[in-house]
DNA sequence: AATTATGATGCAATCGTTTGCAACTTAAAA
DNA sequence: TTTTAAGTTGCAAACGATTGCATCATAATT
């Protein structure tokens, strides 16, 4: 009951040829009989022959196999970008292996020592919150491996990245803001540790300057867990101690909604008393109440055109790039900011 | 700039031993004299040798490797199974090739089929929708690879499956409608062709006609796409063509929201007018307006129990089997029927 | 008939690693 | 001193597939 899947040699003995011409009858060789390319090709479908992608890749020093290496796989942003990632592979024959560093350095590393060893051609990589340094970035590219970073990338490693504007959309986002009329806006930050969570508090700060507004150091919140219980108590400890604003915005979807919640329980209305804008655009954001209003950036979109990228460096064989691919975002305005 | 990963032979050729002996060495074989293990794996460390798992799948027979196939990488929760299935693989060594297969029958053989080039050491599956056939798991099992399925399994397949009980969990949503008072209950089932529908469907029947209440077949509504649009505007047709219930049981989460948009369209409110349940408990239940109530059925668990459930196969190189694992779901009761 | 093409096939090495067996050195036992 | 036993190390085959080169039997050419 194990293993009997056919090999070359199988074939080559019950038809009574050596391996090799059964290697070059099975590839269409011309060298090859028409009459022995036949009854090969029939005894390998009889024996159900499928080639050892195992031999071919230790032959062949490629394994058709991309390693994929994420923060968390249940967060909608981050499922969506691998099923973008997936169907660019599929279409192109590969296969793709995904581990989750969880967010911590040492798991991340340890994720990319194992994609190194299974020899996958090229790696895509969105950085752990945790992160402490780029060796193993450094080893990676030390051993000729192509590696694209998508969302979340490191400053100082030498490769192509997919990323949005952090910055811009949240520029945009605030100024939506403070076009509809408010004067006093919160914003929440997820770990502004984060080169990613920095640039969105940059671009917050960047729309109120540009608007002639001050910026308060102390509007700025930081709940480095990114769960809603966060912003949730934050928010309502805040409100009790006596605090007034009238805009609120959340570095991501789930702090956005932990807010709405401690503002309700507090009594305000949304957004007639503080109007509240989140960011990433989650699939939930439609159901919740009221909707919520958010910058949409497309994980399918950065998977897919994170995995062409990689695509291109590894049948192109180029040379160390750290090219910058900056995809849209569109803020979408729902009632929870209307 | 191309790969230049350390080879054992690399080693042997530096220190001037063979590679016999630096394989030796480098797995503490008692036969090498202390020195030379010290010098070996002093220059292996030197190199930054790290041994090509390709190579050792070839000698093994064995990848270290399981592929995971399931419908859609974006629904929440195939993506918790898949975080639960790559923390226990990751455990113990393994790691994990993603597919999915939109739903669709040829894809899903395709996924198999690459799978099974790859030679992946087993493969968990959860079924498509439009399956049509059987033979690509006879391929599988015919080829001695083991093969466990969760939450979608087929009838007619000898092997192991973790699942839900889905007509249980189903009677008791339903049956919490009923002690709540409803005397008219709907359903919405997703795909009815779907055998896990098809047990919901039949849960909420066995409900019914457990509590005394008469089965009308046109009250159980089929919305194959799974999208909120699909029992939003049924829904909403429903309920302009004058139709009246005050209880819903929704197949899914999904389903369910869209019919609680309908319902507060029309004016109704919730969960006075209607008392709406819906199944997963998805991420975004307790977000929504009214909070949903639910059927929660743990993904990572579920990913977690499937993948030790393959480890012991792979292990133990056990007989086919065709035990069944039924988790435990719970009724989550929020305000949408309370 | 002798030479030369031509077509069809096999040999052997290779990819990186492991492992049974043989071989060698050196020290201990007889 | 000879035999025996450890203690180290290398050889070669194996995993499955590919491929340059050699080989062989024909058929075509002179």
């Amino acid at each position: 009951m194990k293993n009997k899947q056919a090999t070359i040699k199988d074939i080559a003995k019950e038809i009574g040829v050596s391996p090799s011409t059964v290697s070059r009858a099975l590839n269409d060789h011309p060298a090859i009989s028409a009459a022995t390319k036949v009854r090969i090709k029939a005894k390998a479908k009889e024996l159900k022959y499928e080639p050892n992608i195992v031999a071919l890749s230790l032959k062949n020093k490629t394994t058709k196999t991309i390693g994929v290496v994420i923060p968390e796989l249940i967060h909608f942003f981050f499922s969506s970008v691998i099923s973008g990632i997936e169907e660019v592979a599929y279409d192109n024959g590969y296969t793709v292996m995904v581990c989750q560093s969880k967010e911590s350095h040492d798991k991340e590393v340890k994720d990319v020592m194992a994609l190194l060893s299974h020899r996958v051609d090229g790696l895509l990589i969105s950085q752990a919150k945790e992160i402490q340094n780029n060796d193993h970035y450094d080893e990676i590219q030390g051993r000729g491996v192509p590696l694209v970073f998508f969302d979340r990338m490191p400053s100082g490693v030498k490769a192509p990245s997919i990323i949005i504007d952090d910055a811009s959309a949240a520029q945009e986002a605030t100024q939506h803001l403070i076009e509809r009329g408010c004067k006093s806006i919160m914003h929440l930050g997820n770990n502004l540790n984060m080169p990613i969570s920095k640039a969105r508090a940059n671009g917050y700060r960047r729309a109120l300057i540009e608007s002639g507004m001050d910026v308060d150091e102390d509007m700025i919140l930081d709940c480095p867990s990114s769960v809603q219980n966060d912003s949730y108590s934050q928010i309502l400890a805040l409100l009790e101690s006596g605090a007034k604003f009238d805009g609120l915005f959340a570095s991501n979807d789930l702090l956005a909604i932990g807010a709405i919640k401690a503002l309700k329980q507090f009594g305000l209305s949304i957004p007639e008393d503080v109007a509240v804008v989140g960011f990433s655009n989650w699939n939930f954001c439609d159901m919740v109440d009221p909707p919520l209003s958010s910058v949409n950036q497309s994980g399918t979109e950065m998977g897919r055109r994170a995995m062409e990228r990689l695509l291109r460096m590894i049948v192109e064989d180029e040379e160390n790039a750290n090219d910058v691919m900056i995809l849209d975002t569109a803020l979408i305005v729902r009632k929870s900011s209307k």
